[in-house]
DNA sequence: GCCAACGTTGGC
DNA sequence: GCCAACGTTGGC
């Protein structure tokens, strides 16, 4: 399987996970996005979306190198993200973690993507999707790295 | 900044 | 369990 997870470049682009080199992926606080956070399988290809921004765009490639495991955020009763249902023995909210592979050297935007015929079903094109996490077809996969 | 499309909450 | 009200996401 693969997959691509959204992030606003202003809180967390691929240039902070080029820096950091890994990171966790949490706060995703969606019940459909979470049970894809779960299904994340070590090794596999996660593309990393900017949305919110000048232009949208698909900017890199991570993989998982940490299956899910409990984001650490929703207990933390500072955190925006604090869970107060969340306990350690019964965790609600899980984050693999993904490591940084490479940034692309040429974003492919949202507009450049819907032009393309092989990706009309995708989810991220779905209007009205803002699904955070999302899995990608073989197909799909391949069709966008073939746009590089 | 607008607004469509969802998701969530809470009263009943 | 329904659904109205409200909040959020994210393209434009």
């Amino acid at each position: 399987m693969f997959w691509l997870v959204k992030t606003e470049a202003e809180t967390y682009s691929i240039d902070d996970l080029a820096k950091d080199k890994a990171t966790a992926w949490d706060c995703v606080r969606n019940y459909q996005a979470r049970n894809f956070l779960r299904e994340m399988k070590l090794g596999e290809l996660v593309f990393i979306y900017h949305s919110n921004s000048e232009p949208s765009a698909i900017v890199g490639l991570a993989k998982v190198s940490k299956q899910a495991f409990a984001d650490q955020t929703q207990f933390d009763s500072k955190s925006d993200y604090f869970d107060a249902k969340a306990t350690k023995e019964n965790p609600r909210w899980f984050s693999p973690e993904l490591k940084f592979m490479k940034k692309f050297k040429k974003a492919i935007s949202l507009s450049e993507l819907k032009k393309i015929p092989g990706l009309k079903n995708m989810t991220l094109l779905k209007l009205g999707s803002r699904l955070s996490v999302q899995p990608v077809s073989e197909n799909e996969f391949k069709t966008i790295l073939s746009l590089l």
